[in-house]
RNA sequence: GGGCGGUUAACUCAGCAGGUAGAGUGUCAUCGUGACAUGGUGAAAGUCGUAGGUUCGAGUCCUAUACCGCCCACCA
């Protein structure tokens, strides 16, 4: 057995090894099982032709702790991997790509380019699923989805046609926000708004036939060439008078009127607007108040169109200085202004978007919102931390429809046909033949997809089969709990929300996890364009995947940013180490035949209960942890209990009795070591999967999986207050005893006599019991225990606890000025104490008002340093003299 | 213009039912002992951003305030 683990933790050894294992072993599928609980996450689907990040790697890690860890308890665990076909992004890519090749789009034409983009998605589409599972995730492989799979199509279509027939999408002229670079309408929420230095231009416009003129302000000075009117406040004096006249706009000396209308804020800028319809949302509306039509004098790469008169053609920033420069040389350029504002740029490509007029698909929000705000009102969606529930609830509150077609070819295409001889639109799930209305039969069908999201929205239940009503989709859904980062509330976890109550009339989950950002260690925002990306896969391959995921999962709380340390990983990996050699302690210690009996919980001894009845409380304690969701406490309370009490006190109690003579005491120490370390490793092995399985595989009497076996539960039987008790009290005291020793400088091989001093009973029968603890780890070669002091000499150290006192007698080695130096300080120490204790207890209030434990517990304190004092006090007696 | 988060040891962070501040790393001292030097043992190190308040008692609750950061927002 001990020849199969060496002697240092090597993550590469094994843990390619033990997925393969699980996985061929099919431990990751789930099954429709009806005597057991269906408990369900949804992977957050990465795009297709991405790779793994940090970002990744944390939620991933989470979602595999949390589905490991129920999968355990006991439940059916569903976690159903799959990736995304990212519109915009792959289709940026595949065009990037072909134009090194020296081709465009447009000549490979629809079929020829979706050719390239599935060429392109089968040759990288693996790649992130093979570095997730570097990571660990025990995803059931066999449910895999994509967003392009023929079923996911077939959803997408049903949902368009349903909102459809409701009423509920439309197609419309509206303002959108139109990317120059990718060449296609986006969201609002693909719009990230930036704080840019701009200036403010401040332009005459004559009044026709008149020495008067307005001054208005704009910060697009270009989008006057489509300017259909100017408008004014009604209320405003400045301007009243010249309400219902006409202006020459400059450079295109075309006449617009001048407008009254409320949306006009008098205090800014000059109080006179310049309204173009076509290129400004606010201009839109106050357009269609007026009846001013539509002036678009932009294309569809930025550049200014055949409505721009001689600025035609060119693009759009030489346009604008163009026009500055011509406003300037014929006198119309009153001023120009610094001016700060938010300008709207791509979420994708960072090019300034432009917000202009175009026939595009929407998604009529607000009925779709109200249930979806009300679900999250009632409480049945739960947000983790909860402050992430008012940005969904606020969100939804100020929503605005969606804009979900895309003028790109990589993605669901609208199932929508025209007519070209009469116009008619038609929404249907197979080609009509004829037109539903003149029956022609030339038809042609929308060249436009769907927004990415569109169909992500609808990932909880797609990806079990609906529109089919499936045995998965019965048993599985909805799911329990979302993990994702707090940047795609707005695009993805609203979504779903609302299309999956429009759609299965509940919410998809119950908890919504929120992760914060991975920071590099300066606190930076891990970026390509930065170079500061730290790669995981390159992390695993040095210190390994547990040491990771243990990394990102400890000294983190949801929803909170995090730094990333390869420090950190190392000292994680080095816990992991020492996981691995208590391991091979152990069973280097391990007899045959004891790892076939079962474990029997007589004839234990004081160390034993005490080690049990501390496995019993952090079992309890990590799973509570659990059910909350504090993935790191629970981690750390493992952590700690492996290596503090684990390790470093239970392992060395033990080795007395594990060296000495065989007997039933050597073999109960042996039974518990065994015990505790295997439901150590359970509790370890949601958060470190490859080293507890590996592990565990070299265990003896382990017939199943470490991933199939039972999560742990907190037993009454094993809870041993007084073992506990003494076993504190014997730590105590050897830590004492080093401390006192490691002050005097005394090196740990010295070896003395300890003598304790005590009067009390029960202490009396602790030590006793206790006797080979301070052979063994406090360096002491005999122990001797008295009622009284008498006959004790000057040159020892004196170290006082609680209700005794122990004497080391060091003959030579000890330094009498030392000494009483040590006592000082311990006497500081002790009085200090005592002040703090006898304060709160002079304080009437507390006395009074704190509950009783306390103050007795107060007391109690008080009295134990006092007599502790007492001691030391006359040990520095003695010593003086 | 709204909203939110952070501010705790030299560094990075925990501390979520208010009751004498914790971890990892780093630092210092010490130890090649038969699980582990990716280790053991011991130590030093914090007025918990600031100012008020509630309370017998506040890092923890309330109110201000400063700095750092994030999100939302159609003032041209």
């Amino acid at each position: 057995m001990l020849e199969n683990l060496p002697k240092t933790y090597n993550p590469k050894d094994f843990e390619d090894r033990i997925y393969k294992y699980w996985n061929d072993n099919g431990h990751f599928v789930a099954h429709v099982d009806e005597n057991k609980k269906p408990f369900t996450i949804m992977m957050p689907p990465p795009n297709v032709t991405g790779s793994l990040h940090m970002g990744h790697a944390l939620n991933n890690t989470i979602q595999d702790i949390l589905i490991r860890w129920k999968r355990m308890e006991g439940y059916s665990a569903l976690w159903l991997p799959g990736t995304d076909h990212a519109s915009i992004s792959t289709e940026a890519r595949v065009v990037n790509k072909i134009k090194s090749e020296g081709k465009t789009k447009e000549e490979l034409g629809r079929e020829g380019f979706l050719k390239e983009a599935w060429d392109w998605t089968h040759k990288y589409g693996s790649t992130i699923k093979n570095q997730l599972k570097k990571l660990g995730v025990s995803c059931d492989w066999t449910r895999d989805r994509f967003t392009l799979d023929e079923g996911l199509s077939k959803a997408v279509e049903e949902v368009f046609i349903r909102l459809y027939e409701k009423g509920l999408i439309y197609r419309g002229d509206r303002i959108i926000n139109w990317c120059p670079s990718c060449k296609t309408a986006i969201s609002d929420a693909e719009v990230e708004h930036e704080d840019t230095k701009g200036n403010i231009w401040h332009i005459k416009y004559p009044v026709k036939d008149s020495e008067e003129y307005i001054v208005i302000a704009t910060t697009r000075p270009e989008t006057m060439l489509g300017d259909l009117a100017v408008a004014v406040h009604p209320e405003d004096d400045r301007y009243k008078n010249l309400i219902g006249k006409t202006l020459i706009l400059p450079l295109m000396d075309r006449e617009i009127p001048i407008i009254a209308d409320e949306y006009v804020e008098m205090e800014f800028g000059t109080g006179a607007v310049k309204i173009t319809p076509s290129h400004d949302p606010n201009d839109f509306e106050v357009g269609e108040r007026h009846g001013l039509g539509q002036c678009i004098i932009m294309s569809e790469d930025g550049s200014i169109n055949e409505n721009g008169g001689v600025y035609a053609g060119l693009e759009r920033y030489e346009a604008r200085k163009k026009i500055v420069e011509d406003l300037r040389e014929k006198g119309y350029l009153v001023e120009v202004k610094d001016h700060d504002h938010a300008v709207g740029h791509c979420e994708r490509c960072s090019t300034v978007v432009e917000p202009l007029i175009s026939k595009q698909w929407f998604v009529k929000m607000e009925p779709l919102a109200k249930p979806a705000l009300e679900a999250y009102e009632k409480g049945d969606l739960n947000f983790i931390p909860p402050r992430f529930g008012k940005v969904y609830a606020n969100w939804l509150e100020n929503i605005r429809d969606w804009c979900i077609s895309r003028q790109l070819w990589w993605g669901h295409r609208l199932p929508v046909y025209y007519c070209n001889d009469c116009d008619e639109i038609m929404v249907s799930r197979t080609r009509p033949e004829k037109c539903t209305k003149c029956g022609s039969s030339d038809l042609y069908q929308d060249e436009d997809t769907l927004d990415t999201w569109f169909s992500s929205a609808l990932w909880p239940f797609s990806t079990l089969g609906w529109p089919e009503n499936t045995e998965d989709l019965q048993y599985f859904f909805p799911t329990d709990v979302l993990v994702t980062g707090y940047d795609i509330i707005f695009f993805w976890v609203v979504r779903m929300v609302f299309s999956s109550i429009e759609q299965m009339g509940e919410i998809p989950f119950k908890d919504v996890f929120l992760t914060g950002l991975v920071r590099d260690s300066e606190g930076r925002k891990m970026s390509k364009s930065l170079g500061n990306g730290i790669d995981p896969l390159e992390v695993i391959d040095e210190y390994g995947a547990d040491a990771l995921r243990f990394t990102l999962v400890t000294g983190n709380t949801p929803g909170n940013d995090m730094r990333f340390y390869m420090e950190r990983v190392e000292a994680n990996r080095n816990f992991a180490n020492k996981l691995w050699n208590a391991t091979r302690f152990v069973l280097m210690n391990l007899d045959e035949d004891v790892s076939k009996e079962q474990v029997s919980f007589d004839n234990l001894e004081e160390e034993d209960r005490w080690i049990l009845s501390k496995l019993n409380k952090t079992i309890k304690e990590v799973t509570e942890n659990l059910d909350k969701y504090e993935i790191g406490l629970a981690a750390g309370k493992v952590y700690d209990f492996i290596w503090d009490e684990y390790c470093d006190w239970y392992i060395e109690m033990v080795k007395s009795r594990l060296y000495g003579e065989e007997g039933l005491s050597k073999k109960t120490a042996q039974k518990v070591l065994l015990y505790v370390l295997k439901n150590v490793l359970k509790l370890l092995h949601p958060f470190m999967p490859f080293i507890t399985e590996e592990i565990w595989q070299h265990l003896p009497g382990n017939e199943e999986a470490l991933i199939l076996s039972s999560w742990p539960v907190y037993k009454e039987e094993l809870n041993f207050q007084e073992s506990e008790r003494a076993i504190e009290f014997i730590k105590s005291g050897i830590k004492g005893i080093r401390n006192a020793r490691a002050e005097m400088n005394i090196i740990p091989s010295k070896k003395s006599k300890q003598i304790f001093v005590t009067a009390d009973e029960e202490i009396k029968e602790i030590l006793n019991k206790g006797k080979r603890y301070f052979l063994n780890l406090a360096s002491a070669e005999d122990i001797e225990i008295r009622e009284n002091k008498e006959g004790l000499g000057d040159d020892n150290i004196s170290v006082v606890l609680d209700k005794c006192e122990a004497y080391l007698p060091l003959k030579d080695l000890i330094d009498i000025e030392k000494e009483i130096e040590r006592l000082e300080k311990e006497k500081e120490k002790l009085e200090g104490e005592i002040k703090r204790a006898a304060g709160k207890l002079s304080n009437e209030g507390f006395v009074k008002k704190a509950p009783e434990k306390l103050v007795l517990e107060e007391q109690e304190k008080k009295k134990k340093y006092e007599e502790m004092l007492e001691k030391v006090l006359e040990r520095l007696e003695s010593l003086r003299k």
